[in-house]
DNA sequence: TTTTTCTGACATGCGCTATTGTCAGAATTA
DNA sequence: TAATTCTGACAATAGCGCATGTCAGAAAAA
């Protein structure tokens, strides 16, 4: 609607370099609050307050709650699925090697990370429809960056492993819940050894 | 508070006995509408009409919602596990064939019963703590299912794999969760032999 | 300084469902 | 038939958070 207005500048900065702040300032609080205190519990008042904003600047950069988490989580995946990926491509040892690397920086930000971690392995899942699908979707990349990883030169037939990359990722995430749950109790070595012995079966 | 009276017997049954027939109405009721239209979704008055109830009834036997569905979940994962459980103890073959077997019979009973599936395999998850505990608990119990009927004669160091046989389960259920959504694309066969892939690790 | 735009605090309405309560009438017993 | 207990339909209340609206004052521009 009222458009063609604001340009101008407060504190040096355009009004859309300002949205775009608090949007990002959003996003940070959101990862924290509701990876500390959970989705469910996590009202949009309580958001706004530990980005030190009003709800009036949450419905202008999100649609709703589920917008929000959808874009933490967006945020936070990425960073880890690119830092992962890196992992892959610049590791020079065997398939089994790389693969223990990669698992191993996995789980590390995870335990780094403690927050995020239960943003995205927990608090991610069974929100709504459109969550579930960029959860979905992320579980799938996960799935090809352990098939690359393990299996590089991989074969036509790649339908016939589809279940069991999806069963590798289930099992993936299962530790990582049960990892979390303990206290992160075991090193992180021995826990992506753990995980490495299941996702050989993507080699076969 | 009430009590000393209730001693009439309607329709030849006792008020207890009434009580619990209304019980077993609204877990059965329970069961259909949650795996339906998802837990989420569906209402107390949702499950009273599909039982023939009024809430009066719900309340009669149930504090809240989630108490009835930790009922519904009951009901259906220990009928399953107790299936499972026979099957395992029964059969003749090597460990990798009883392995096939129970896993076999697993996929087959979440084909037989989608709306079960859905409930047991979907719905239960991440509804609150009270339920994420029950939820746990079938976790641990089909784990340790599947060392029992992949490695009866496991050594005292089973400490060491607890969380590979977490990830086991969880692999499990991804290939479940996946199957469920491809529409039952593959054959129960070809599941239970992708999900068997994983579970040989338990055997080492 | 005056005008315009932006900002933060607050309040209100709205929709939704769980849960409790009421009451007339049906089923049963005496 | 009369008295008692059970049953089903419905009403009323309560609670909760999202989403939107209002308004005075701050910050920048002219």
């Amino acid at each position: 609607m009222a458009e063609t207005a604001g340009q101008r500048h407060y504190g040096g900065h355009s009004t859309e370099q300002r949205r775009l702040a608090r949007r990002e300032r959003l996003i940070e609080a959101a990862t924290r609050v509701y990876g500390e205190v959970g989705y469910r519990n996590a009202t949009v008042k309580a958001v706004c307050e530990a980005a030190g904003l009003t709800e009036r600047y949450f419905y202008e950069s999100f649609a709703n709650s589920e917008a929000l988490l959808i874009a933490a989580f967006d945020t936070v995946s990425h960073r880890l699925i690119d830092c992962l990926e890196t992992i892959r491509r610049e590791h020079a040892g065997t398939a089994d090697e790389r693969g223990h690397a990669v698992l191993r920086a996995y789980y590390q930000v995870l335990k780094d990370d403690p927050v995020g971690a239960q943003l995205f392995v927990v608090e991610i899942a069974r929100v709504g429809p459109a969550v579930d699908e960029v959860g979905a979707a992320l579980l799938r990349e996960f799935g090809e960056l352990l098939a690359r990883t393990l299996a590089p030169e991989t074969n036509a037939r790649l339908k016939s492993t589809e279940l069991v990359r999806a069963g590798a990722v289930g099992a993936m995430i299962q530790i990582a819940k049960a990892w979390i749950r303990s206290g992160y109790a075991k090193s992180v070595d021995a826990v992506a050894a753990d995980a490495l012995k299941i996702c050989r079966v993507l080699t076969e």
